[in-house]
DNA sequence: TTGACCCTTGATTGAACGTTCAACTAATCA
DNA sequence: TGATTAGTTGAACGTTCAATCAAGGGTCAA
């Protein structure tokens, strides 16, 4: 069976978000894109708006497994698994001139005052990111001090790849986004060396 | 004398950008808060991106006199210099209910395929703030170990800024850019104390 | 007084937008 | 067979958009 109507809509959508932003594409570039026609789109979705929030669940849904898994595979070290997610991001930069970025947070950032339901589930994909990324910190617990705020960590790390992305894709230079990621890696060194030296 | 009708314009524009974006901010708008027709708009600026390059560069010569001046104003340690921006942020933030975060910050993830001339000019003002930042650093030089690289760390700050806004944005929550601002300081801290110990 | 120049006016244009809807098809069940 | 339901079709609608343009006001030098 082919994938169905429904589905296509939401892959085209996806796609075409990230790729050019919510407010610049358009329910015919969506249409043309997974080939459906505008009756069939609004029977399944309200609204362009609504067609976001099944965008951002279907991005939410997909952080374990479209994204951290395939990455992740291989690799054990939890604070490894860290620098091969962030360089993941570097790959897509590279591979696409600059052209794909983090869907999640060219979002939150063009949609100026979202919808309470929008908002909420930007925040809810920033969350899955972040509690992968502090879980990861967790399993080296031993190596940092007691103290460590783990969470702060990881928000930080949110921080440096979509910083990094900003001014990597602004300046067409990947050297932004390896200076930020080097500055990261010197930061959770020097806050495990306190422990472990 | 009253303001001149270009000004006017291009200061409602800049005011409009930032609040919504320029996607969602149409020519209608600009009018409308700037008191002027539309023949008047088109006879200064022949499309709306002609506008949007006079307001980044507006934003780019505003960075010395509108943004840093008044922040710096009796500061005179440099490092403090660094951390009081960051405060202006995070202050812009909670008065205005996370209404406003960074004009640039948002413009440059909002345009997914900038005009080169456009590009330019949102690179033209990260470098503008990063080099602030970066030559802050270098008036604090002695704290630092003779390698320390200075453009790394002020990039990484424009990281922990815009990501602090769009995190603390998203959240609505302004616990998301003060734990980035304190890690922030500790690795400053960590990078300062290895040569000062 | 004249005319050239700079700037303003606001109705108008046509394209693009999100959305609607009545008609249609295909499959399911009584 | 006939009724019901689920899904599809694409033309058409009203709105909003950036952009245009013919007309004209204000100023100043000649």
């Amino acid at each position: 069976m082919a994938k169905d109507t429904c589905t296509r809509i939401v892959e085209a959508a996806m796609e075409l978000f990230w790729l050019k932003g919510y407010g610049s594409t358009s329910i015919a570039d969506i249409l043309s894109r997974s080939q459906v026609n505008s009756g069939s789109l609004y029977y399944f979705f309200p609204g362009k708006q609504d067609l976001l929030v099944a965008v951002l669940e279907a991005y939410r849904d997909g952080i374990g497994p479209a994204l951290l898994e395939p990455v992740w595979n291989g690799i054990d070290d939890p604070i490894e698994r860290i620098f091969a997610l962030l360089g993941s991001y570097r790959r897509a930069l590279v591979e696409t001139d600059y052209t794909y970025g983090c869907p999640i947070g060219s979002l939150a950032l063009e949609l100026h005052e979202p919808d309470e339901s929008v908002r909420l589930l930007l925040a809810a994909n920033f969350e899955a990111w972040i509690g992968a990324v502090e879980q990861c910190l967790g399993m080296a617990a031993d190596r940092f001090s007691a103290g460590t705020d783990f969470r702060a960590l990881a928000e930080l790390t949110l921080n440096v790849m979509e910083g990094g992305v900003m001014q990597a894709r602004t300046f067409r230079d990947i050297g932004h986004f390896d200076r930020a990621v080097a500055q990261l890696r010197t930061h959770v060194d020097s806050l495990a060396a306190r422990e472990s030296a």
